[in-house]
DNA sequence: CTGAAAGCGCTAACAC
DNA sequence: GTGTTAGCGCTTTCAG
């Protein structure tokens, strides 16, 4: 293994030249420079990580925590992970991927060691078990999703609400009164996420104030559970034209039911989906729906982090924390037309 | 940030007292022992990352490396992704997650750096990029897939071509006699990835030794791409079936298309898939599936890298490379019936 | 603009 | 069964 000290000899400089060369925290005249980095070259020189962090007491690793609870699209999850792995190597940090088995003990672990220097948090609860650590920790971090106190956090997450009031303003501008929300699995409002909770608020309130109807059923995305969930809707308010959905498993079953049961889309319903933008064009009617910026938010968590990151040591209050909710975007395709007239 | 040494002066013992008391790599009595666990417990000791992985030079860390092309199926990643953290974890060991945006590079910098000291390669291409540098590196490292040559090298995959026997055994069991696979997109064939084909060859070879007819036709996972596949499919070979799918996208469009042209499945047509145990389950008609085993796949990559950093430096051939193909399972649903006896 | 040298916190001989 | 100590390879004052 080469090292710094031989990389410093070959080039006859000394050590902290080499150094100061990989860092750039000094001027180097352009002779020196050039012969240090010819011999780093020559001689495949790659400086020891574990040496570094050890003198620096930065570790160049963010911690990516995702719990992966079961009933999670883990598509989305995937993106968001891939966009921060992405989005870190641009500022010269790797990514650390925990899951959620170890608990919050994970996060003390990895902050503790050092072996990470700043943490993003995934699929946050409302009342999150890591958030008393996240508080306390002197390692900057940034969660993904909105717990119920976020005093003193810094989180980043589509806006839900005015997700759930864009679906809603949409259906109404087509002529549409009575709708229904097809929401996640029970278990999704068990565990409070939150964002789901979020959602049909936001359309709820819009709902409220154009004097429209709105039902809201759970469902979870099994086939006999869309048929059923669709079923006591169409049953409770034979009336409903407008339908939006939330959890993207359900998505093709409830075309698919749609179209057995004889009901167009969108000639006699209008589907609306909150999604990803690829499962929306990808459908059997391509749907009209609001994005979720997955890569987005991989990537706004990671500049904030380490904007964070950057500004530590510099005191408590050197960048305030902030919550950064994130605009929706509604692109209507096929599946959303005007209500049926007769009714 | 409390180190070692303070943990040595609380306990009353030397410095390396308290690193054998964790190590476990000699007898310390119970009563030492026990003090400086106390200390440990007592002062929220954590020892640093860094300094361990200079001093030991072993990070414990193992890099997983997935290149995402578009057109992989996401979840199955993440599964795989999941499972290598979890099982890493067992060993006392993180994962960095390393994309594919960097190349090869990203590879070369994290083994050079001594930042990992093991990897996994997903997403394996017959002629990977990163195979030269695999076989060169004195860290050990594990495929999740199979390229074109595996010679010194050491992989995980499930057997694709047993795969495609099992699923043509099944059917012809059940009397068909014409099949068809639509396959997946004609992207991953290009990108000669290697599973595809395998499974292909499998379904060809059983196919002929039973004297079937089988025609194989690529498509991506579209709607309208699903509709053209069966199309041309039935054109072709009226006779048609039994279908055997391999692209997760398309399973929920080809239910919906079959259906719609009034072929009921099982009954007129029987349909076997490769995939997730998970999506074999939720479909609108349970499907007759072979299991892709993500998890094993992700557990038994590290069981084996482990397994090769363990004996690793005693020498060249501590622990032989080896391919690992894990024996396909073909559970029995509600999508595959007895043929049609009219022909 | 460049060097010398003091650690960073831990591991692993080497001693007893 | 326990202590002493020499590094591991790098960063970063302090000097010049």
């Amino acid at each position: 293994m080469v090292t710094l000290a031989e990389v410093a000899r070959h080039a006859g400089v000394s050590a902290s030249t080499v150094s100061y060369v990989l860092s750039g925290k000094r001027t180097i005249s352009l002779p020196t420079r050039e012969r240090v980095e010819r011999s780093i070259r020559e001689l495949g020189y790659h400086p020891n990580a574990g040496a570094r962090a050890l003198a620096s007491s930065r570790s160049n690793i963010i911690a990516l925590m995702m719990p992966l609870r079961t009933d999670m699209y883990l598509p989305v999850m995937m993106e968001i992970a891939i966009a921060v792995a992405t989005t870190a190597r641009e500022h010269a940090h790797d990514v650390l991927l925990l899951t959620g088995q170890e608990g919050p003990d994970a996060a003390r672990r990895v902050v503790g060691s050092g072996l990470a220097d700043a943490m993003i948090l995934m699929d946050v609860e409302l009342e999150d078990q890591r958030l008393p650590l996240v508080r306390v920790t002197p390692r900057p971090a940034v969660l993904i999703g909105l717990p119920s106190d976020t005093t003193d956090l810094t989180c980043v997450d589509l806006d839900f609400e005015a997700t759930g009031r864009l679906c809603v303003d949409h259906l109404a501008t087509l002529g549409h009164r009575d709708i229904a929300v097809v929401g996640e699995a029970a278990a999704v409002y068990e565990r409070r996420t939150g964002f789901a909770e979020r959602t049909v608020r936001g359309v709820r309130q819009r709902a409220d104030e154009l004097g429209m109807r709105v039902l809201h059923r759970p469902c979870d995305g099994s086939y006999e559970s869309v048929a059923g969930t669709l079923a006591r809707i169409f049953d409770e308010r034979p009336a409903t034209s407008g339908i939006v959905v939330q959890n993207e498993a359900a998505i093709e079953p409830l075309l698919s039911l749609l179209r057995q049961q004889g009901r167009a889309v969108p000639e006699d319903i209008s589907v609306v989906a909150v999604c990803p933008e690829q499962v929306a064009a990808g459908t059997s009617v391509a749907l009209t729906s609001v994005a979720i910026p997955a890569q987005e938010m991989g990537r706004l968590a990671v500049e904030l982090v380490m904007a964070r990151a950057g500004a530590a040591g510099q005191g408590p209050s050197a960048v305030p924390p902030r919550i950064e909710l994130l605009p929706p975007a509604l692109t209507v395709r096929a599946s959303t037309g005007p209500a049926p007239a007769a009714r």
